[in-house]
Parts: structure tokens; C-alpha cells; sequence
DNA sequence: CCTCGTATAATTGTATACAATCATACGAGG
DNA sequence: CCTCGTATGATTGTATACAATTATACGAGG
């Protein structure tokens, strides 16, 4: 085995441009910044107790993971979502879903595939008391381990760099009882067909998975989130 | 027009940290660098004349995009792409350029197709004298304005994150006169598809295009390109 | 009252100094 | 001869100082 092939998180987390990173990215995730509002480096070093260097080099990740806009000698904005952006979002990741859920059914191990059952298992239980939070969790895992399942770290790379968006979104349209357990009624489909070995099937379902998720959201006011948030946006 | 709405390359080019990032990364997939060769900050600093804040902030996104891993406290290393990860990108972005085909069937403008006509008129030209340099440029600059068309910001993000990897891999491989022929008449048929709006046939030729521009790869030494590749690794 | 240029302040861009961490060499001990 | 610990050097991580750029305020001139 040679050095090259130890895995390594992107991001360093025990760093303290690890820890700006990782604090920013869940705070913009979260809404504590409005969309298009300017971070300082300044600021935000002095919040975290750091000093400019950690907080640029932090910055420039973000940029490139899409949660920032730097603009040269200007500062650092939040990105603002479209309404467009999260379909085209979605419509991107139903394809490439499809594909990951292809290449687990034949690359997954039994490792994943006993943590996908047991995953299923309990976010069934959580829907059925209502536990929106450990939901959204599992719902999240479940994701996480098909990627890895799939055997390929370029569409792992892909799918991941999705998630810091659809997790803005999500965070505020999946707090829906109904959508929850029919969601992870079609993950436990998934995994069935992944468990079959059928390749085909697999795809599809995935593939469907992602559209009626997006179909939900429409329906149950992604469109208002973004008046709403327009409308803040304006007012300032 | 509010002002986040200003298009904004994500990398400046005009900074010193621009122009090291761009550096590097031409450098990189020029293959100046060998994989998995370590960066050090000082040495890539002393050669373009700036000091190691500039260069690390440029590490840090050059990471982002995949082209080399930092390891903490340790450093830099130049990543290797497997003849996996080829296949597999290949495989991702025939599902994403044909969708990009789709909607840029919806959204081209006149000045796109009219550059698409100029450009497939120009590289048959090209085919025909041999001249392998301009065809690729071409190639490249035929599937950028796809991109474009397409109207999709986080599709073309994701399309271009492709980019990096495809050249490192693509230039090497593309220097052969009857694949330069037959790729330009396959952006004319997608082109022709576009042009009369038929979404469907755009999406699946673009499709095959990814396909058979991976199938040629196959066909003419890519795997030679890698057994060499890792024999000079392994020889270090 | 408006426009424009200049001065000033605020902010980012870069260089450098220092701290922390890691790799290597070397020698004591077995 | 081998193993392990320590010392030394090399490299990255962070803080700070300074330069360059941009935004703002203010006043002269029309």
C-alpha cells in the first residue's frame, strides 16, 4: 500500500482554518447569514478568536464549494439559491443518484448493506413518533452510505458537492411527516433492489426518489421560502 | 439589476494568488508535475516570485478541485487519476452533457448557435490540414458553449469541475486525426439536433458522444498511457 | 442643487515573523 | 546488529505588519 492512498477528509477539522471552515459553512447552512450578506474576515476572525489568515484560506474553500462569492478586493458574500438553481439541482442529482444506486448494487458491501437495513429500520421508527430531526439525519446517512457504496470516488466527489446546497433547501421543506415515511418507504425500495442485485431497478427508484422529493417540495411551498426570502432580501 | 447578480469568474486571475492557481493548474494538467509529487509552498513561491500566502491560498482550492490532496502538516501532493476514475467520469458526464444538450435545446441564443456553426465550420477545416492543436481547442471551446447554453449555472459548475480532470487525460489521448474527424461530425449532428429543436435526439447524441469519445480513449492506449504512467511512479 | 475630484477610512492582498508539527539522523543501550 | 529515544532541520500553521485597492465623505466649482 502505498502513502498516496490514505484517506484524508477534504477539509481538516482539528485545524483552525479546519474549524472557521466547518463553523461557517454550518452557520450559512443554517441561515445565520442572509443570502448575499458580506463576511469580513475581520469579524469573523475575531467571533472565532482566530486571525485573518485562517479565515481567507477558509473563504477561498467555501468559494469553491459554492456557499461564497468573493469578489477581488471587495469582500465576501453569501451566494444566494434560485428557485431554479434548487430544480436544476435536483433534476442533476436524479440522474446522477440513478447511476450511484447502479453502481452500489454492484459494489456494495455487507457492511453497507447492513447499515442501510438498519437505517431503514429506525427512520421508520422516528416517522412513526414524528421525530423530524433523527429523520432528516438518517434520511441524510442514507445517502451518504449509497455513495460510498458506489465504489467511485469521482461520483462520491459529485454527489457530495450537492449536498451543502440541497441541505439549505431541505433543512426547511422536508419538516413534513408525510413526505418523511414516503420517503423512506422508497429507500427501503432501493435498498431491495440493491439487495436483489437488480442494477435496472435500482437506477430507477433512485431516480424516481429524487423527482418525487422535488415534486414534494414544490408542492409544499419551496415557492413561498423563496418569496419570503426575496422579500427580506429587499428590504435591506 | 442587483448587484450579486454580476458574473464573476470564481478564481481572479489578475491577483497573485489567481495567478499561481492558474499556474499550477496548467502546470499540473500539463503534467509538469508527476503524480502524487509533493508542492512545497516555498519552492512553487521562490519560482513565480510571491511569498507561501498566496500559494496556500491557491493549494487550498487547487484541492478543491481535486487536483492535488494536502495532507496536514505534512503537504501537497499531486493526485492520481486511476483508469477507473476516467471511465467513471466518462460515464458521469455522458449522463450530464446530455442533459446539457436537452436544455441548452431550450435556451441556445442565435450568438450561441451562430459560434457552434462557426466553430464545427472551422475544425472540419482543421480536420482536414491535420492541425491537432486548433482541434482540440475547438473541441473544447464547442463543449464550453454547450455549457453556456445550456442555462444552468449549476450544471455548467458541475460540468466544468469535470474540465480539469478531462484535459489532464484527453490530451493525451486526442491526438489522432480519424477520432478529431469523427467527434467534429458529432457535434454537428448535436448541433443540427439543437438547432431543430428536438430535445430528445440532442440529449442522446451528446450521450453517445461522451460514449464513443471514451470507447476511442479505450481503443487507442489509454491503458498504456497509465501502465507507463505507473511505472515511472513506482520507479521514484 | 448637482457634479466631480480629492482626502480619508475601511477592507482586502501580500509579505514576513514566529509557533507547531513532522521527518530524518544519530547515538545510547541492549 | 538492531531498537528506540532524542536532537536537529525542514515544512506547514498562524499571527501580524504593511501595501494596494475600494468605498465614503466632503467641499470646490459650475
Amino acid at each position: 500500500m502505498s502513502s498516496y492512498d490514505v484517506k484524508q477528509e477534504v477539509t481538516d477539522k482539528y485545524s483552525l482554518r479546519g474549524r472557521v471552515f466547518h463553523k461557517l459553512r454550518d452557520d450559512i447552512l443554517n441561515g445565520k447569514y442572509e443570502e448575499h450578506e458580506e463576511l469580513k474576515e475581520v469579524t469573523i476572525g475575531e467571533e472565532l478568536g482566530v486571525s485573518r489568515t485562517p479565515v481567507r484560506e477558509a473563504f477561498r474553500q467555501l468559494e469553491l464549494e459554492g456557499l461564497i462569492q468573493i469578489i477581488p478586493n471587495k469582500g465576501a458574500y453569501v451566494t444566494g439559491i434560485t428557485e431554479k438553481d434548487v430544480k436544476d439541482i435536483y433534476m442533476i442529482r436524479s440522474l446522477l443518484e440513478g447511476l450511484c444506486a447502479r453502481w452500489a448494487t454492484e459494489h456494495i458491501t455487507k457492511e453497507q448493506l447492513e447499515e442501510m437495513e438498519e437505517n431503514v429500520y429506525l427512520a421508520k421508527f422516528h416517522a412513526s413518533k414524528g421525530h423530524m430531526e433523527q429523520i432528516a439525519e438518517l434520511d441524510n446517512r442514507f445517502h451518504e452510505i449509497l455513495y460510498e457504496a458506489c465504489n467511485s470516488k469521482m461520483l462520491e466527489h459529485q454527489l457530495k458537492d450537492f449536498h451543502a446546497y440541497v441541505l439549505r433547501v431541505r433543512r426547511k421543506t422536508l419538516a413534513n411527516q408525510v413526505r418523511g415515511t414516503a420517503s423512506n418507504e422508497e429507500h427501503e425500495k432501493i435498498m431491495e433492489a440493491i439487495k436483489a442485485g437488480n442494477a435496472d431497478s435500482a437506477e430507477e427508484l433512485a431516480h424516481r426518489h429524487m423527482i418525487n422529493a422535488y415534486e414534494n417540495m414544490v408542492k409544499n411551498g419551496l415557492h413561498e421560502i423563496y418569496e419570503k426570502n426575496k422579500a427580506l432580501s429587499e428590504t435591506q
